[in-house]
DNA sequence: ATATATTAGCGTAAAATATACGCATAGTAT
DNA sequence: ATACTATGCGTATATTTTACGCTAATATAT
């Protein structure tokens, strides 16, 4: 048994901020793609996990330290590497671009936040992997809570409105949206107001990180 | 950069028939686990895709050609496997288990389909995956339609019916399933009649392939 | 031969859920 | 003050799900 392949993990990162969806790329400093954006990711060391890998991989890259990562799927077509045969696992993970400071370092030259809606050219097979998150991201959303991981800890209602209506790519009905959400009971109404800009001032709420994680764990289906 | 890890696909292949859901397993021939049970599986050729490589340890080890193969999970636990590090792509097949005549051969010193509740010991973390895949399993029904890959080519409503029931754990309501499945489109009525044992006999039905594949693709949500 | 049991197949009423949308409220901007 | 804007609550209607009654066609028991 004489095997010549090649481990690696690439790890797609969403950000969402103000109504926009982002997925943080890095460009690479080496051949093969020299300069070229690629999602950030690398080889897998001898003694260490899958998940292991990803965090390593994300913050030698990237500087960032994600909190949740889940696996998207494994990528494994002969010639999906030009140096030779390479094997990888794609995570998929969901952050606050704001909540870390972003900087290149290794294998990367530069790393940036690219709106989901103007990716520039990728490298290796990495355009699919791209594809296969978002329709992942897209999907979950109906079979599961979402927001937790992309929303700043307090938030008033209608942010997590927004963040909706954006990844569904569609209205959705205000009144209706907060009787659903609501009668989920993952959030916590907090005693707190904000108000940016005009209009009446707004609650704030935040997570129940108990109920939420049971829903996520759970599943629930719900058509928004 | 010089890694050691070596790459291996499984298979946990699902078969079900008159109200029982079962699962292939071979008796491995050799160390480690000599004489247990396992999941198929084995090493990834380096110019072979991983869907390639399932099929192919498929056939090899039980005689089996599956047409029906997704996917499951990747695990990669440092110390999964005493021979060293192993990471094992696992996938997810259905089957009719009268479809194929299995036969042990390489690998495999023995094949036997087992029932689902009736498993034995299981090598590596098999036991793990076989988790996985009935979690999997239980979740699909009820964003997809199923059946088609577990029934004959010719059914009574009634086999459905059974399959569902038996895959849910519970009753279910002859009348409304049947309205509700009716409803999807998927399913076309024939004009042939069964009849076993007492009863009214039942008509035959035939999944319409186009439709299933159409609505497999779509994703829908049905509650039963 | 007739009654009885058994599986199949259709329909309808009630309960629950989703959808559409009206309107008062509490602030900012002019 | 008056208009403007986003928030927050409520209610009527439409749709979907659930519960369950009834008839049909065949095998089996008497």
């Amino acid at each position: 048994m004489q095997q010549s392949i090649q481990l690696s993990v690439d790890a797609v990162v969403f950000g969402y901020e103000a109504g926009n969806i982002s997925i943080l790329l890095i460009k690479r400093k080496y051949e093969p793609f020299k300069d070229k954006w690629a999602i950030p990711g690398g080889f897998v060391l001898d003694d260490e996990s899958l998940e292991e890998a990803v965090e390593r991989e994300l913050k030698e890259e990237t500087g960032i330290k994600i909190n949740y990562l889940e696996q998207l799927y494994t990528f494994g077509k002969p010639n999906r590497d030009p140096r030779g045969r390479v094997v990888s696992i794609a995570y998929f993970g969901l952050i606050r671009p704001n909540a870390f400071k972003i900087y290149a370092s290794t294998d990367a030259a530069q790393v940036q936040w690219f709106n989901i809606n103007e990716l520039p050219e990728l490298s290796f097979d990495h355009k699919e992997i791209l594809d296969a998150a978002i329709k992942r991201l897209k999907g979950k959303i109906t079979y599961e809570p979402i927001g937790f991981e992309l929303l700043d800890t307090k938030f008033p209602f209608s942010d997590l409105e927004k963040l909706y209506s954006t990844l569904l790519g569609r209205e959705v009905d205000r009144r209706n949206f907060r009787k659903k959400i609501m009668g989920l009971n993952v959030l916590d109404e907090l005693d707190e107001k904000v108000s940016k800009g005009s209009g009446r001032p707004a609650n704030l709420f935040q997570f129940n990180e108990k109920r939420y994680f049971h829903l996520k764990e759970e599943g629930i289906i719900f058509e928004i």
